[in-house]
DNA sequence: GGGACTGGTCGTGGTTATCT
DNA sequence: AGATAACCACGACCAGTCCC
């Protein structure tokens, strides 16, 4: 299987092709795609979804992706590496959330005024690698950090994909944990009932029935998810991710993950890092 | 010596079945 | 939709061991 890699913080290039150049390619970066023109489908892992225009697609360094394309597109490649994710201050833990993207093959921007803003951001990307000029990279990082945010503010709001219930309530409730997914605080059936409106002994199995699996099953997976990334793509010690994501200790937080992957977290890093 | 890991206890809170 | 109660899993805390 091919394997990119790129050796500065990020790139910006426009491609113009009627096939895919690479087939099922793996990253060492985040990779933001966005769809000019064209019309084929677009594969992440197994998952095969017809793409259009104005689509943006975000391929995190475990995805594997290729493009089957029925005409001739024009699309932007913004490819960020992990480090300048990890550096960037404006959001908290942003590189779990673009994390969280993983196995996405749809476009990851929902919201019809972000769709716009991309467009907008997208062109502008389009003229730096076009016309050179001075101070073009700093441009680019400014556009790529506003791209970052409203990817981030996009799938903050994503829903999990077993969640076919129309109630809104429910939807805003997921929204609300993945929010709060580093404070168990507020994620108790007293809190979120409180909030929603529903009786805390209610909140069980009202979720079960929304999502077809308890909530308590949600967010630990979801948890996993991200304490998993943050072990593959962070130097941080054991204990600092512990307390990252408010264990009392590293002693809990291995007891957690053990139970869960069925070896611990440190087994686990070498063990991904070896391969 | 510091970080990683294990195991035990106890209290809290979530799940589930049942009922209104 | 919501309340109740029994059961049990999980989290907090601590003590101790292992290993580089």
């Amino acid at each position: 299987m091919a394997r990119e890699n790129i050796y500065q913080p990020f790139e910006v290039f426009y491609e113009r092709v009627d096939c895919c150049p690479l087939q099922n390619r793996l990253f060492n970066f985040f990779e933001f795609v966005f769809v000019i023109s064209g019309e084929g489908y677009h594969i992440v892992n197994e998952s095969k979804n017809s793409l259009k225009e104005g689509d943006l697609y975000l391929i995190t360094p475990e995805d594997t992706h290729s493009f089957d394309l029925t005409s001739l597109s024009e699309f932007l490649v913004i490819r960020i590496n992990t480090e300048y994710i990890n550096q960037y201050n404006g959001i908290n833990h942003l590189e779990s959330v673009l994390y969280y993207a993983s196995h996405l093959a749809t476009s990851i921007i929902t919201d019809s005024e972000d769709k716009e803003l991309v467009k907008q951001l997208a062109h502008c990307l389009v003229q730096t690698t076009q016309h050179p000029k001075t101070y073009n990279c700093d441009l680019q990082r400014q556009y790529i950090n506003a791209m970052m945010i409203i990817a981030t503010r996009n799938l903050t709001s994503y829903t999990p994909q077993q969640l076919e219930s129309k109630d809104e309530r429910i939807l805003e409730i997921v929204a609300y944990i993945q929010q709060n997914i580093y404070n168990l605080k507020q994620l108790t059936a007293q809190v979120i009932g409180d909030r929603f409106g529903l009786a805390p002994s209610y909140i069980g199995s009202y979720f079960f029935n929304q999502c077809g699996e308890t909530m308590q099953q949600y967010i630990t997976s979801y948890r996993l998810k991200l304490l998993k990334h943050r072990l593959l793509f962070s130097d941080y010690r054991i204990g600092e991710i512990a307390q990252e994501f408010y264990f009392t200790d590293e002693s809990h937080a291995n007891k957690f993950f053990k139970k869960h992957e069925g070896l611990s977290m440190s087994a686990f890093r070498k063990a991904q890092r070896k391969l």
